[in-house]
Order: structure tokens, then C-alpha cells, then sequence
DNA sequence: CGTTCGTTTGAAGTTAATCAAGACGAGTGG
DNA sequence: CCACTCGTCTTGATTAACTTCAAACGAACG
């Protein structure tokens, strides 16, 4: 595995310290923090970690995108997380990988020596409380995704989709989605496919479909522009009165 | 809704004390749980929940089964979570329903008056470490049922449900699953359609298939044996090599 | 200029959904 | 005891959705 050596940032100048798991420590904390922390990055297209392997460490995505997938013998593969930027990977209490883990962009990870932050998890309240809530979001979001796997239609998955990376890029920047939209997809049609439960053809027909019928519009392959969010919305086959649990 | 009221029962003598959300708490904490307490009960079919409720209470599973379910505008609906004994319903900071929650069979819960309890999490740091620890354990279980929901055929998905309902059968009364065994589904044909994302009458075909085939026996409809458990591990389509994440 | 990777598109095949009867079992009431 | 009903489940025929297999396109790269 090459990786690139980091230099150290202070955490009081780290640009997701106030949305990641330390987000309520304070100073004290911060410096145990300090000398249990050192970065590492991924090249696109890496495996950070197979399902089995022993982890000596937990840690928090500073910049890119990774995801987390399961596999059958027979390889079909289904993804079951996104880590984006602040969001934690690994399970305190646990040694051993659950998942395969793979970085979809370069990617920047915050690691935990995983035996000092355990202890500090146990004597200071502030980080279990944290990632409880960090945890019970992913669990929301998870459920949501239960729901699009076992009753959606393939147009309704990719518009799901859609809709999803187009709000959350929405929110890193302008305020509430509506109207017209422009984001880049940061997934293979593979890599949809796999989060969707579909094959790479299938998201390939439905994206043109879309396409086609002026829901969407590309420029490229990669880059969509979403001329009207609410129509959008229509093709999800979500609620339309909003009611997205938080 | 009505509701059958209980006696109050004694946390020292609670049967799934050591397994619920306060597992890890010593006598003055039990105290002040005991205190904030009541029990209330629900008939099968029984809605505990509607999505958008506002809840007063969090609660613990005490007895029975019940599910966790969202739907969509058009009707379809899938089953997100499961609710066993020592399972705990209702999240912290927040007040309202994320999902349909009803009884499956006659249900008995212990609930805690909302705001005492998170009062008591903010002090408490055993209660929020042990519901962490709860909440991963879903997290997982909901990521192997989106492998389950994305990637499994019809067949493979019966096979897994009926797998999860052995095992779990098995840990509360034999040792190891395997041999012979032998259970009641807890759930409808429906129930069981709306936890796999197929249809009622998919479902019905593939349990005929499977009795069929001879990887399991019916007595009743409901009654199930299975004669050789690994034959029935085989038609998950999961790893063979055991790898259950705990 | 040729190769590779990600993608699109077409044709054929399969799975599971849908639509439609009917069977079974457990009450209920005459 | 029998007829009736209701809810649940099974089975069959047909259809729709998605997958599979196959070919080819185009941009990026050496």
C-alpha cells in the first residue's frame, strides 16, 4: 500500500473539526487527540481495507470520498455506506474490518491509534455522544437506502440518487435546493450501480432516460445540471410534502 | 389506542436487563430509571407509531416483536428494522416518529418519560456508551439486509430470513446452530414479503419451492424444520466460511 | 496510432410482479 | 353440525422490468 507521507495540521485549523466525532472536544481534549492523530491518503481507486483485516486504528475522512461494500462468493457486490468528508469509519471495539472500504476520489483520513482513542472514549463522555449521534445518523440514512433497495424502481433509484448528491452539494454551498441545480457525479455508473442494486447497463438506460425526457441534462459524462429540483423530486417516488427525517 | 395497564416491575427482576439499553447501569442509576418508568402494553396488529408521531417517551423491548417500517407515497412499503426483546424504540433529541412502528404479536414495553432520560444520558455516561453500542450492532444488521435487499435473488432472500429466524431461535434456547431445527415464523407472508422488498406471492412460490426441494418441512403454515441447517446456509448465497460480523 | 477504460446501445433471456382464481383454516352464527 | 365468512395462503397465466450477452463508441494516455 504507498501512501503519501503528511505533514501535521493543527486540529484547531482543521477544516471539518466542527462536524467530525471531535466536534465538542475542547482544548484538553484536543491535545490527547494531537498526540494520538497522523493523517494518511489514498490514490483513487485504492482499497483502504478488506472486510477481515485487523485495523489498528479508527479514523475520520478529512477530504475525498470512500465506500463501504459488501460481497457475495459469487461477486456480486453491493455498497452499503459513502464516507464523505467528516464522517468516521471503523467501530471502537472492534479490531477486524467489517467492510471493504475503497477511496472512489484521492482521498485524506484523520487516524486514531485505535487503543489510546478507546481509552480516551472511555474517560471523556463528549466523543461517545458524539459518534452515538453520528452513528444514529447513519442509521436513519441507512433505512432510507432499505427503502429504495427493496421498493423503488431502477428510474426512481437513479433519480434517488441524483437527488441526493445534488442536495449535499447544495448544502456544502448555496442554501435550499431548489430550482436549477449543477453538481459532478463522483461515481462510476458502476459504482452506481452498485449503490442502487442495479446493473451498470440499466443505470446507464435510466440516466439517458432522464436525459432524453429533460429531467436532467449532461455536459460530459460526469457533469449534470438538474434544470427544475422540484421535478426531480416527482421521479423519486419519495413523499413530496418534504419530510425528510432531519 | 388502547392499552392494558401494567404492574410495575422491578429493574432487579427485569428478564432482559442485561441485554437493553441499561445493561451497564448500577443501583442509584437503576434508581433513578425506576423512577422515570412506566409499562405499557400493545396488541397484535397494534400501531405503536405512525411516521411524524410526536413521542413523549424512548422505550425498551421487554417482550414480543414488532417492526419498523417506511412507505412510499403510492403504498409500497418496506420493513427497515425489527424490534426484539431488549431492543430499544425512539431516539434521543429527537421528538418525533422517523417510522411506522406496530406490533407484530402482543408487545410489552418499557418506556422512560423523554426528557429525564436524556437528562440522565448527559450525566450518565454508561447509558449513551451502551446505546452506542446498540446502534452499531443495527447499523450492521441493516447493511447485511441491504445486501440482502440489493444483490439477493428471491430464493436466496427466503433462504436468509428463515436462516436469521433459526439462528436467532436458536441463541435463546440451544447453543450453535445446526442439525435439525425447528421454529415459528413470527410473521405473515406479507410481513415477510414487506422485510425482503418481493411480493406476497413471491414469497409464497419460493417457501413452496424450498419445502419442495426438501431444504425445509412445513407443519402448518407457519411451522417450519429444518432437517439440515448448512444445506439451508447454502441457499443464502452468503459466504460459507462463516463470517457473520459478531 | 493503438490501447484501455468507462460508457452507450441493441437484442435476447430471465426473474419477479401483476392479475386472477381458488383452497385452506379458524371462527361465527343459524 | 353445517353453512358462511374472513383472512391468509397457494397456484396458474401473463406481462413488465431488469439482467445478460454482445458490440461498438469516444475520450484519455502512452
Amino acid at each position: 500500500m504507498q501512501e503519501i507521507e503528511l505533514t501535521h495540521v493543527d486540529c484547531a485549523d482543521c477544516p471539518i473539526r466542527h462536524r467530525a466525532v471531535c466536534a465538542r472536544c475542547e482544548a484538553p481534549e484536543l491535545d490527547q487527540l494531537e498526540e494520538m492523530k497522523y493523517y494518511r491518503s489514498f490514490e483513487a481507486g485504492q482499497t483502504i481495507a478488506w472486510t477481515g483485516d485487523k485495523l489498528d486504528f479508527v479514523a475520520t475522512m478529512v477530504s475525498g470520498i470512500a465506500t463501504l461494500s459488501q460481497t457475495l462468493e459469487d461477486g456480486r457486490t453491493q455498497m452499503v455506506g459513502l464516507l464523505l468528508p467528516s464522517d468516521f469509519m471503523g467501530r471502537p471495539g472492534r479490531e477486524v474490518a467489517s467492510y471493504d472500504v475503497t477511496a472512489t476520489t484521492e482521498v485524506v483520513m484523520c487516524c486514531f491509534r485505535r487503543r489510546p482513542f478507546e481509552e480516551l472514549m472511555r474517560s471523556t463522555p463528549h466523543i461517545a455522544q458524539r459518534l452515538l449521534e453520528m452513528t444514529l445518523d447513519e442509521l436513519d440514512a441507512a433505512r432510507e437506502w432499505m427503502l429504495l433497495l427493496g421498493r423503488k424502481t431502477a428510474r426512481e433509484k437513479i433519480a434517488s440518487l441524483l437527488a441526493i448528491i445534488a442536495r449535499r452539494d447544495a448544502s456544502l454551498t448555496r442554501g435550499v435546493p431548489s430550482g436549477r441545480m449543477e453538481f459532478d457525479l463522483p461515481l462510476t455508473r458502476e459504482a452506481m450501480a452498485d449503490y442502487l442494486g442495479l446493473t451498470l447497463e440499466t443505470v446507464s438506460r435510466q440516466v439517458s432516460a432522464l436525459k432524453r425526457e429533460g429531467v436532467i441534462q449532461l455536459a460530459g459524462k460526469r457533469h449534470v445540471s438538474v434544470p427544475d429540483f422540484d421535478r426531480l423530486m416527482l421521479e423519486t417516488g419519495d413523499d413530496t410534502d418534504g419530510g425528510m427525517p432531519v
